[in-house]
DNA sequence: GGCCCGATCGTCT
DNA sequence: GACGATCGGGCCA
């Protein structure tokens, strides 16, 4: 560790497995602020803060993986144990990463929707194929674009947010005049689960998509 | 096996 | 606002 990463949030420990296992939308909104920290291939990590999420509550969540306790191989992770990482491929070109709540047999999850770049800047870029002109709040805005720059794919599916190379760690705190909420993005097969506000957001942060 | 569609994103009008 | 890319998952036969 450089003496210029001492004390930064990527250092911290680890959110511990209790913070998982409290209800989905009390973890979603306190995810807000915390630092996502993956550590790549040649031992650097890349880290960004969370300023949007979004719960998935099923069983009875039609916007759910989940919904109507569907279980699959695929969704399986939601169904065990809280703090560990869910990760899907969609659209036949994105993943997406989401953090298993409660307790096992509850499958319910949050997903990470952006993040604000606090280091490895340079290696989000390349992943992103981006240069240097573009912004940094661009650089994981939306789930797919934070995987991308994350570096995360399905080979990190079930990691152990607690103890692993990715983990999720505490950061600053968002005062509640400074968090909003709205419905969810990208589901509108959902039903009477349209509505539900349960996207979390940091307002004024430019990495927040939508 | 076949068919439909997706917790997205960038581009074009 | 609309649309195409691109392919695995889920469901039915």
């Amino acid at each position: 560790m450089s003496a210029a990463d001492r004390g930064a949030p990527w250092t911290a420990c680890p959110l511990p497995r209790s913070f998982y296992e409290r209800p989905t939308l009390v973890v979603a909104r306190a995810l807000l602020g915390c630092v996502l920290v993956h550590e790549t291939e040649d031992g650097e990590s890349v880290a960004g803060m969370i300023v949007e999420v979004e719960a998935y509550r099923g069983p009875k969540d039609l916007a759910a993986h989940s919904a109507k306790g569907r279980r699959t191989a695929r969704n399986e992770v939601m169904y065990g144990e809280a703090g560990h990482a869910y990760v899907y491929f969609t659209y036949g070109m994105h993943h997406c990463v989401n953090v298993v709540t409660r307790a096992p047999e509850i499958p319910e999850a949050v997903l990470i929707r952006a993040a604000v770049p606090l280091r490895g800047e340079a290696r989000m870029r390349a992943r992103r194929g981006l240069d240097a002109e573009a912004p940094a709040f661009r650089l994981a805005r939306g789930p797919g674009n934070l995987c991308r720059a994350f570096g995360i794919d399905r080979s990190r599916n079930g990691a152990d947010l607690t103890s692993s190379t990715l983990t999720i760690r505490p950061g600053r705190r968002f005062r509640a005049a400074e968090v909003r909420s709205s419905p969810r993005i990208g589901i509108d097969y959902a039903g009477a689960y349209v509505a539900k506000p349960w996207r979390f957001f940091a307002a004024d942060e430019r990495a927040v998509s939508g």
